[in-house]
DNA sequence: CGGGATCCTACGGGATACTG
DNA sequence: CAGTATCCCGTAGGATCCCG
């Protein structure tokens, strides 16, 4: 029932880092989107909605960084930029959709515990 | 190799809201600490070093709002207070702790890719 | 089309002091 | 001991304009 080692406080640094990563605003749903398949700018844009077009930006320099995302870009007149998931980004989508399945079965859970609590609290 | 089905968009969201929800700066390394058992206040405080006790107290509350951990206080002086996780607090730690194997074994090869990157454009 | 450069605001989060 | 109350700062992130 109980894992058996304690948990070593260098691992949860490991961990927390890779959460905050992975944990702001956009980075999961622009990473959902690409292991769909390979995508152009404005299609993630408008595939996620709600999006500003820094933030996607931003977003995506970050997991190229990071090596989760490659960027192709086609020097054709308009331009045209093909993002990709890398080796490394299709791993990490592994646990990440564990824990997003997670997240979709016990989001009512979690909705109820947060209603009585702030029934309670108030 | 490409899971058949395309990440549908409210997934992703949900997945996105616990992620935020986990992958703040605290959240994580708290959870951890108590999946080795109840704990108090400045046990938690100390066992994880270098966070403030505002920020204890915010990401407890935090916890506890969402079902995740339980709060115990003992009437005694001086007063006692113990922190607990509670079985879907438990149960979180589980898809959690998976990504935190990836993050510890792959944190390597993040690190090197970020290192090219910015080799690259320097 | 795919961004870069700016400006601006809200909020996460630290330091410090006080309380029951 | 276990908080609450303030003050303060950096940064995530939105809106807008411009460019090759």
């Amino acid at each position: 029932m109980k894992p058996r080692h304690p948990h070593r406080t260098e691992d949860c640094r490991a961990v927390s880092d890779i959460l905050q990563r992975v944990g702001d605003k956009w980075t999961v749903l622009v990473v959902g989107k690409l292991g769909d398949g390979p995508m152009r700018f404005n299609e993630l844009r408008h595939a996620i909605g709600g999006i500003s077009q820094k933030m996607l930006t931003t977003t995506l320099r970050g997991l190229e960084r990071d090596g989760f995302a490659s960027r192709t870009v086609f020097p054709t007149i308009p331009p045209r930029v093909d993002y990709e998931l890398t080796d490394l980004g299709r791993e990490l989508l592994v646990p990440v959709s564990a824990l997003g399945e997670w997240a979709r079965l016990n989001q009512g859970r979690v909705a109820e515990a947060r209603m009585k609590f702030d029934a309670t609290v108030a």
